[in-house]
DNA sequence: TGACTTTTGGACCGGTCGGTCCTAAAGTGA
DNA sequence: TCACTTTAGGACCGACCGGTCCAAAAGTCA
């Protein structure tokens, strides 16, 4: 398959660059104009190597889970507690609050507010997508369970299920302009469930 | 200020439809279009009374949550316990998942994950509005916390924070397609701290 | 009735949207 | 070198976007 004019662009980094677009601006106020100066491509080449605005929407928010569940996983086996994991993920985010970092919030959720329900084949690719970070937490939480550092109350998957939807608000709120201090005291409540 | 042509619409009504539609589709999607039909006035018309999109998608969410606040604070009034209030309101909003009133959330949660970041005027107005929500869980922990109903051990603001972010949460992840099921037990988790 | 004020409908505007298509360029293998 | 395959650039498309403007209509008041 190496015949004809090779490729001018890398069309993993080209998705790269289009994940960062739809993070930043959402999938509407992106306009192809601002993907295409992204990804340094002309439209046709988008065209061909990814179909359209919409697929490539879709294949940046599987891109963007695939990286982030990847950083997480390898900063999961890196700590030695799960507990702590859990921690840091979410004083990591509460700290976001106020830089130009927490505004974008998760794509992952802001595909879930803009498009959730108006776009069914999407609206399942969230939520694999969620499922998949909740499974991290489902982890995290089963060692933290087995250690000792977390309650036997409340079962994994459960615990995992309420810990997203707490990100989730948190990243909200900061998106609504939560100071970073009111940020960390949510947190600390969220936090409790685990005790 | 009764000379001349009276209105053939009733802008009270009319922002209403507005509402409606921006709540449903969001501020990007929703176009002109949809919102003349909604509200079944003419271009000139709404140009005259509201001054555009952008001025009429902030004067919606001004109304959102006039209306939403004075309902719960009904609710809340008529409600003896201030606790009973805050589950009655997480678990009401737990039962609409899955249903079509679930998947368009809450429209100033809404607004500040469109918006929040790139639109400055109306992120102050959605963080206005907000602390409005926050207030009246506020002052339903206080009530709570007087009937000996919710711990003193935290502040009610803080608490009334920690709720808001939380009801946020619980509406993503009903947008993202939670079952009623799985919100219920998130609910149930969330509103621990309370104890 | 007639002067006046305001609203209404709709034509019209330039701009931008996502998407298509065709041609020239840039490679490959023989 | 030359036939072949594929990409790149960009002209072009119809549709729709939000917004402006103006003439006709519908009232009020004297």
């Amino acid at each position: 398959m190496t015949i004809g004019r090779p490729l001018e662009f890398d069309p993993d980094e080209a998705l790269g660059a289009a994940v960062q677009v739809f993070w930043s601006k959402g999938y509407q106020a992106a306009s192809l104009t601002d993907l295409l100066e992204a990804m340094t491509l002309s439209k046709s080449s988008l065209y061909q190597a990814f179909g359209g605005k919409r697929e490539l929407f879709e294949q940046s928010v599987g891109r963007y889970v695939d990286e982030l569940s990847a950083v997480m996983l390898a900063r999961l086996d890196a700590t030695d507690s799960g507990r702590r994991f859990i921690e840091e993920t979410f004083f990591g985010v509460a700290h976001t609050a106020g830089q130009a970092a927490g505004g974008r919030g998760c794509l992952l959720a802001n595909s879930a507010s803009e498009l959730g329900q108006r776009d069914p084949g999407l609206a399942a690719h969230v939520a694999r997508g969620m499922e998949r970070f909740a499974a991290i937490f489902c982890t995290a939480i089963e060692r933290g369970q087995a250690a000792g550092e977390i309650t036997n109350g409340i079962s994994a998957p459960v615990l995992a299920t309420y810990l997203l939807a707490c990100m989730n608000g948190l990243r909200t709120m900061i998106k609504a302009g939560a100071t970073c201090h009111a940020a960390c005291e949510v947190c600390a409540l969220m936090l409790r469930p685990l005790d």
